[in-house]
DNA sequence: CTGAAAGCGCTTACAG
DNA sequence: CTGAAAGCGCTTACAG
């Protein structure tokens, strides 16, 4: 076995010291090759003008010289830089990560890379991030608002002059492609199904109440209730902020109030599951007692103990269709509009309800 | 409630035609002030032979004109990006994304951006990404290995001009600094922690075998047994190559061979829940026929019943300590050494071993 | 089909 | 303490 020294650094090998061998650039090809910068500029960017015969032998000595195109210098003259701006309130989180697995999927195929940042739900991160991004480092932007963010007339002003696309947390006061979850309709489906179990009543653990998706799948639950001639009852409803630690207490006051609830709505997954944990610590069956719906889909779904029923929103598609936005918007900026898309929902029938 | 039409497109709102409007530069903001764009270039960047009143003139103008550095301009002059490229399997996977976000918050820190590539686990695509990212777009490069990869040669030549880190996949034909996770004593910990439990035996499910973290893991493993003088038994061995779908059969596959097999060490905390799954399904008892141990603290390790027993490797601390040795490369270069960093494992003891 | 020249926005040695 | 000038590596209208 290793020592505990291992804890730390081991293995100092030989010293190796780092020279930087300025890269190739158009005039060392154009040198080797005796032809103009601009020939050479041409040919790499298979201006139709150029004798194939050139392009061959420019495209051969680049590869010798092991050539890469400066992306800054051609950036700057052409006002182009082929990265995309992402920012999220968080990139360690299932749903995020997965948007980004779709933007960079989509970035890739388009010859795009992604700059992504991490708002951590701060409002003065989240405009330092865009700000600077926004100064010549991409040609535009996909966002999703942080939580803590309540002044959007700054961000908007910055937005103004950036193709922009807002994914999952968006504003009507930032005005451009917003894609968003079916979080209205997968907030119906998912009352619907506790609701068609049976009569009884529902309740719903809410997210932070500023954002749009708590606001929408609130909206979705009301008004499956309301479809069903169930009137809304604010002793059933608790606000959790994503925040698992608040659960327990938010199941109590539920229970308190309405101990014969059957079956509860959680904004999402974690949130539910954090319930269903809860629920089994006070001996109360799922779904025979009290039936839990999530949303989201998570991986956790599928090994939480029953099951989660949930509602399946596709985050990579999500990340897909806002990247496809955003370079329609940058490819053919007279185009842009003011635009709503929602990707689908599917509830996912498992064993929690 | 909404109509099904929801589910693409809808509200088409006005038009919004944009227009980038030129953003201001280091001469407009010379032009309004009557001054030399040097001495706003000096202002801005603070040096010290600028007057505190030229310097407040200069801020305050920059403020009202929008002003913001054209970094591809800056990033030519200087051969500075202030960008870190990051190369991944993938970004949507608990310990990557984990990763990333230490490496975000360190990279904010120093005021650098994380340029983020994802390579499917593709030989190609990752030095696709390689090049691209090296190509005068980043400061320095931190990788992780893709599982595809046979050829470093073409890699080590590439990078053997730039600053990396590598860290949790790592090679030793690319010589530099190398963050890992402790998985070697990680493995050992895990595999003692079964064999405490009593006499029998002890398999492991293992990852893929290019890897040296599966590797490492192996090595832990067979080390434990036989520092308790427990003889290795390729029997009690099953590769699942991180594919869950793999985990029934090669559960099935030991089971068969030693159906008196008492825990299992699997070399991530998904492939060891799946397993707990496939154990259950055939009324198998955890911890008390078979014990379970996994590696990765994911978030389901808490949420599996029973609870997994399992190997915490600080993925965020991981990123972190990645991120400042490539920061401390790029600003020593001539400090730069092959060595390694190995993070401390922690046994979290749960209910499944 | 190719070249010479200008210029993208910045930084910085050089000069005063 | 400030300015004029050169130049980073590229692209592209202009000229031939």
């Amino acid at each position: 076995m290793e020592t505990s020294a291992d804890n730390f650094f081991f293995g100092l090998l030989p010293f190796t010291v780092y020279f930087r061998i300025m890269p190739a650039t158009i005039k060392d090809i154009a040198q080797s090759l005796g032809i103009s910068p601009s020939t050479v500029s041409r040919a790499l960017n298979d201006h139709p003008q150029i004798k194939d015969e050139t392009k061959k032998a420019v495209r051969e000595m680049a590869r010798k010289l092991h050539y890469s195109v400066n992306q800054a210098a051609s950036g700057l003259r052409t006002n182009k830089t082929f990265s995309l701006g992402v920012v999220v309130p968080q990139i360690s989180n299932y749903f995020f990560s997965s948007v980004l697995g779709g933007m960079q999927k989509v970035a890739s195929e388009n010859d795009y890379q992604l700059l992504i940042c991490q708002t951590n739900e701060k409002e003065d991160e989240e405009l330092r991030y865009v700000q600077s991004l926004v100064s010549g480092r991409v040609d535009g932007l996909l966002m999703s608002i942080s939580q803590e963010t309540q002044n959007f007339d700054r961000l908007a002003e910055i937005l103004s002059d950036t193709p922009v696309v807002l994914f999952d947390r968006t504003s009507e006061k930032i005005p451009t492609i917003h894609v968003e979850a079916e979080d209205y309709r997968g907030a119906y489906l998912a009352t619907r199904h506790l609701i068609s179990r049976g009569p009884g009543k529902i309740a719903h653990l809410g997210g932070p109440r500023k954002l749009t998706v708590s606001q929408n799948r609130l909206r979705g639950y009301k008004d499956a209730l309301e479809e069903n001639n169930i009137s809304f009852d604010p002793g059933l409803l608790a606000h959790c902020e994503f925040d698992i630690k608040k659960v327990p207490e938010a199941v109590d006051k539920i229970l308190a109030a309405h101990p014969e609830v059957k079956g509860i709505f959680a904004v999402n997954d974690e949130i539910a599951i954090e319930a269903i944990l809860a629920l089994k610590k006070k001996n109360i069956r799922i779904p025979e007692d009290i039936a839990v719906v999530g949303f989201g889909d998570y991986p956790i779904a599928r090994i939480v103990e029953p099951n989660l029923t949930t509602i399946s929103h596709y985050p990579a598609k999500i990340g897909e269709r806002a990247t496809h936005h955003l370079l329609k918007l940058i490819n053919h900026r007279e185009e842009a509009a003011v635009m709503k898309e929602v990707i689908p929902c599917e509830l996912i029938n498992r064993d929690s309800a």
